[in-house]
DNA sequence: ATAATAAGTTAGACTACTCTAACAAAATAA
DNA sequence: TTATTTTGTTAGAGTAGTCTAACTTATTAT
């Protein structure tokens, strides 16, 4: 149907757009790693195929078309990342390259039958929201462990941007989703924070790190 | 590493071959169902590559390169097979198509897992043997139920060439891999073949039906 | 052995996606 | 407000893989 260029095109624009659901030509490139000329003609086609709106020169806007064939794309990937995880055992910080690769294949039943084993599950391994097959996502309530407070007592619910390195570091501190964490104390000179949990009575967390770790009070 | 239309034109060679190793433009042609100038221009490219023997007008011939580049493409493609009937419950008549699929995904982790996962089957669900991770197949030893006769004793190995149809052929009568049959009797003018096996005491199979089961003798 | 058929090749074109070089428009800063 | 920087566009080209039309070589049948 659609082939794994579009896919990928619309899956970054969904990711991408700011609170008015535009984007840059250039923050595509940049995230698409291709040229601005490139990124420019496949606007052209994808406005073409009724995917985003776009006028010479004006932001880019998915289209509903385009936002719920995004939402789908990335329903295949989450469940792909959450299967590799539950069903396959593989560690979080591996599965987004493989996901990436297997979010293209088009064939419904395969990703049914992945959501029908973990039993319907509602995130994936790194708390983002799954979309349900309607394209539609449940926006979780969440603010950014930076945001708390000395004497917060929190709980970890989802990752901002994770990346490998992140991941790994997150493992490399015992740091996992649903984890409790207690807020003793936030450094005013460079924000970082001074966290405890489970068997780790006292860790210091760089502002950095703070900024990606998204939590709920407890 | 290789595009998926390479990986492609490998695993038709392979299959196609016959006993000399040679496959002739037109075959592939028609399997691939791509014109025979695409075949011929493309057939060049993996000359060039070192994936095939090539010269105007001759057969082409996988190099040991490509024999072993299109086993592992087999491999891939043969575990997920399995994987999909074993550990995700979809029938062996829906398998071939995504597996189709996923057989291009570059990502060794991945399929050595299944493979893991599944205690390293040595069939997928056909009983087509999956080559190993140096792409070496172990040729299992069979015969064709046509060239069997009356009052022999055989159990079902392998199929043939299992077409969706052809599976779903086989569901209906109940006939299954390693299912032991009994040969009751030959038809002179047909070359059907009645046998009767577990419940059933007398099933016809038509010729071109039994060509395509493979047993060994009990 | 020649005619008919099948198989293979060449030439030229097309689509999807990509690039660089050069330039134009918009946004930002002095 | 003008100069500078950033962003976006146009033009032109390239690669991988595909096609049809026309032709040549090889094989098969008479």
């Amino acid at each position: 149907m659609n082939s794994p260029t579009v896919e990928n095109y619309l899956k970054a624009l969904y990711g991408l757009a700011n609170d008015k659901g535009e984007v840059q030509i250039s923050l595509l490139s940049s995230s698409l790693d291709v040229s601005k000329p490139t990124v420019n003609s496949m606007v052209k086609t994808l406005q073409q195929q009724g995917w985003v709106h776009y006028e010479k020169y004006k932001p880019i806007k998915l289209t509903e078309k385009g936002r719920k064939a995004a939402a789908l794309v990335i329903r295949k990937h989450r469940l792909t990342e959450m299967f590799l995880v539950e069903k396959m055992g593989f560690g979080w910080e591996a599965v987004h390259e493989i996901a990436e690769q297997v979010e293209h294949i088009q064939a419904p039943k395969f990703f049914d039958r992945m959501d029908e084993l973990m039993d319907y599950p509602k995130v994936d391994p790194h708390g983002s929201p799954i979309p349900d097959k309607d394209g539609n996502v449940i926006q979780q309530q969440y603010k950014k462990l930076s945001e708390c407070e000395t004497g917060d007592e929190v709980r970890l619910i989802a990752l901002n941007q994770s990346s490998k390195e992140f991941l790994e570091f997150l493992d490399s501190r015992g740091i996992h989703l649903k984890l409790n964490i207690s807020i003793k104390s936030v450094e005013m000179f460079d924000r970082s924070m001074v966290v405890s949990y489970e068997e780790h009575p006292s860790e210091t967390l760089s502002h950095k790190v703070c900024e990606r770790l998204l939590v709920e009070k407890i």
